[in-house]
DNA sequence: AATGAATGAGGGTTCATTCAT
DNA sequence: TATGAATGAACCCTCATTCAT
């Protein structure tokens, strides 16, 4: 019997990520998955050396992109704050550009080596660099709850940006005005905290 | 035999509290939260009706206060603007004073009629009148993907203040921070609209 | 529907017994060990909490009693030599009791616990002591390669005394005639010892 | 493209005799074996007609091997009984050249045909020359229980003498004390035995 | 000779729920 | 009300073997 010539690899990459994202990680059914690909569950260790292989081959390729790209960028904010909104727009347009990934890695990876990968990002990738934006910007020291706060702030205005469908036109006026209001408001509030003390 | 006079009920409620917050609804284990309450599983159904039902009964109480809060809350706002930050502190007083259950519905919820309660409460009760607000102090049609980008951000400030194990004394102090942060900038971005336009 | 008033406990020990003795841990099917005592295999687990456990559970009684007699068998041995006979009927008496549990023990193991166990016994618990023995009634310190020769070769006596399927009568008339065996043996060997030196 | 001239069947026999001492026949993943052996397991089915297959290739020479020298010792044995020690280390010798294979033959043959072959070589093949030996030497018809638990004996002093790690001189030198032992033993227990009657 | 994909049954374990007692 | 045993399907994964290419 003549199989046809379809990549196996690629479909269940394809219905793998399709019920990773509607049912998380763990409540995905890798029979469902292979069922949806097309074969059998024993079929499936030729391809995968399990559930979570098949995860990390959806997720990891995306990330080390992701990572290589942030290294990038942020050694250029350290040296010059101008580039920020350049910047932003290049690490959103990433994004973008692997959503469905990110949505992987952020929101169904309970139960893989990625579970808490946002708090991670959030904590200690970028709450160091923020943190030392702002004392540098301020000039002192900054409530770091209040920086903690307004990161996550930020990186919910990101998650919006990539996953509100947007293009990357759209994006980009969306973070001129959205820079603006960050920098208006962060302004106001040096201002209030230096009017405390 | 006597039983002693505990309140089985309540300490399901606990143990299941404890356990959906750990685990969430889905991975929590039913047999656990018996075995935590110092019952048999079989014991259990004669208390609540299932899983679902004991998620509902932790969750449901405070979720009917909230939306009663909330609807004095809003017709206030709706008539004066100026009582914004007080308003800000009742709701997150109260959510402060309810954070686990606050957690559980936004957090553990996966599988239960609550699933997706975040959005639902962003989209159906908070951005219209957010839409609205906006629109009137901007005086004119204030683009909903800003308004919808600009609440989620609000959201996660408030998620934070809730989470964050501050004392309501802080919150304030924060809240009002970040309202002059939050003004501010949306003053600022009001101006950018307009040059635009 | 009724359910016999059978002990579900003893029916899973029963077949489990059976098909480890027949399959050993590894390659015996839980499945079938259900099957055999006429429930699923879901509700097995109301029972044990796995099949380590039930394999646990036919052999720890046993086990324990073991060891205790031992403990009293060697602390004699040690005082006084000549009590040597009874000690050894002791021990088989005791195993012959047991056989099924001492052949899961030495030869069904293998992925438990409990697998290496005969090696344990012999190079722990037993050589020491024997070599002692050996030492002190040879008066010289015997080649340890042949005291262990010699201990697995008793070894293998016990072994078969235990699974020949003899009364514990026809034992103790074998065990006089075996300890004449090796005493004369060990004696015969130590002038050849000596000679040679 | 040229392949290197390693002779794959040799590799096959080599991994899986690792394999098979490592792990049993059974437990032992032909996957693995084909792996180590640098082929896949498609490929294997060229070289054996199965996994039985690979382990009778491993142990048949070997065991053909043994049954024409066991028959040239045992009709020496037979005729003339001072034969003993030379024969023995003749099998002896043979065994420590072949100690894996026997190994398997013995310890790793659980689901083969050659399972529970040890006790067919103690039942079939040596207890009736045995009892034979016995009971010319002795005069009379010897209890069969006794010449077997003796049998056994001798086979566990083989056992050791081959899996010790020893020289053949090592081995030579032990089997003299081991076979003044043993003699001494017997006659030991000729003179009770007819004490007995 | 070799590949690599496929099979299909089987492995132990967990689960929320049911129900006779 | 409480018990604890039972259900039965689902979970991920492994296996020796087959076979078109």
């Amino acid at each position: 019997m003549a199989r046809l010539p379809v990549n196996i690899r690629a479909m269940l990459l394809k219905s793998g990520k399709e019920q990773f994202l509607a049912y998380g990680f763990e409540k995905a059914s890798l029979r469902t998955i292979c069922k949806e690909a097309g074969l059998t569950t024993g079929a499936f260790y030729n391809h995968f050396s399990g559930k979570e292989d098949l995860f990390s081959a959806l997720v990891d390729p995306m990330l080390r992109g992701f990572q290589e790209m942030y290294r990038n960028v942020i050694s250029q904010e350290m040296t010059d704050l101008s580039t920020g909104i350049d910047n932003e727009l290049t690490s959103i347009a990433y994004a973008i550009a692997h959503k469905d990934e990110f949505r992987l890695l952020f929101e169904c990876s309970g139960g893989t080596k990625y579970e808490g990968f946002k708090e991670h990002l959030i904590h200690e990738v970028f709450y160091p660099s923020y943190q030392e934006i702002f004392d540098r910007y301020a000039g002192r020291h900054v409530d770091p709850s209040l920086v903690m706060i307004i990161l996550h702030m930020k990186f919910e205005e990101y998650m919006e940006l990539i996953y509100g469908g947007y293009t990357v036109e759209e994006v980009k006026k969306m973070i001129i005005l959205l820079t603006a209001f960050s920098e208006a408001g962060f302004q106001k509030l040096l201002e209030e905290i230096n009017k405390e003390s």
